[in-house]
DNA sequence: ATAATATTGTACTAAATAGTTCAATATTAT
DNA sequence: ATAATATTGAACTATTTAGTACAATATTAT
């Protein structure tokens, strides 16, 4: 691999956001490599000058996903350190769709959902993404259990992978509907159940 | 249109059940027309015969999922009239997942999160199809509530919409982890919840 | 039997697709 | 300044895609 100069840097993370946008809005499937360039006012030699195929974007979008999350730069706060922290992280992904008039899910599952069954290196990288959330909200529940004040029975991994698991059917069903209700619907349950084990 | 001869209906069958199969476990834009020509040992011509397009069939897809689901003749019971029948509901889902290696999500679901955005008529045809079960459970709240079994705070519709994105994140999320532990684990925590209503 | 209709095989087309080639032009380091 | 390297433009290729044309063959109704 060459080394990239701060104009290459910038193109390439050019095609990266607008290659995430496409296939946040209709799809890696329906976003043609032709339409990423287009919308990014590139041309085919910068992009293969940056990425070896398709699939290597797909991976650099998951990548990027990745490190806006690590990096705690993202739109949605992932350190929760509150019961209130835990309903904002609900809230954040349900002002996410409402930017999107209801008409998108989750990003990150979405591509997922379209290419873990034919790209094995895919669904790994979707479900360590994934994992960062849930991870988060696992310390979080890890936090107030060692504070006392989570009741016993509750086991925070498993609370924290049925949030996210909800926010994902929340977003899909509101994107199916397009409207907001169903997301929000979910969203207030699965937040009544999770503080039911509070003490 | 033409009539069709019952040797034309089996072709036409043995063509959608195959697309179905195709598009459940690849997606739709994954799966081509010729994918499926092959698969079901028809050719074009009988293809073009029976369905104007390849949006038509994937249609003909829902519309069967629908007509399965209306008939109760599907495998999963979404005639729900106990406790345990709601929790059939949920568990037949995982049997489902299960025949499939947990590689695959809802069906449904993953064909209306591919095209919603694209297919206003196709997002629709989703919606309505998913709105059936949710019908369905919503009927057996209102049962519940009407014999004074649910508690009054609890809204049949609310619940039942709960219900299904809860699933959809559930089998999503395993589909993610080819492990059937994330969907099992929210099914779980769904199925108490909603119990909690109970009276 | 024959006419009408339904079904199917073969060959084709036009557009879109991912990816390549290669030379031209910037940019950077020495 | 110049050599090395990074970036970009333009034209091209091979394959796949959805969809068409049309004649040949079955099937059914009269």
């Amino acid at each position: 691999m060459q080394e990239l100069s701060e104009k290459g840097n910038i193109t390439r993370a050019r095609i990266v956001e607008t290659a995430r946008e496409l296939f946040h809005k209709n799809g890696v499937r329906a976003t043609s490599v032709d339409q990423i360039l287009e919308a990014s006012g590139t041309g085919k030699s910068q992009f293969y000058h940056y990425f070896r195929s398709k699939e290597d974007i797909v991976r650099e979008v998951l990548r990027f996903y990745k490190e806006v999350m690590l990096s705690g730069q993202g739109p949605i706060r992932i350190e929760i350190d509150s019961w209130e922290g835990l309903e904002n992280f609900f809230n954040d992904h349900l002002k996410g769709i409402r930017m999107f008039n209801y008409e998108r899910a989750c990003p990150i599952g979405s591509i997922g959902n379209e290419l873990a069954a034919e790209n094995e290196d895919v669904r790994q990288d979707v479900n360590a993404v994934l994992d960062i959330s849930i991870q988060k909200i696992t310390e979080f529940f890890e936090g107030l259990k060692k504070a006392g004040k989570l009741k016993k029975s509750a086991d925070p991994k498993s609370l924290a992978n049925f949030s996210l698991a909800s926010l994902q059917g929340a977003l899909l069903l509101s994107k199916f509907n397009k409207d907001p209700k169903p997301a929000e619907n979910t969203v207030k349950h699965a937040l009544t159940y999770l503080k039911s084990f509070s003490k």
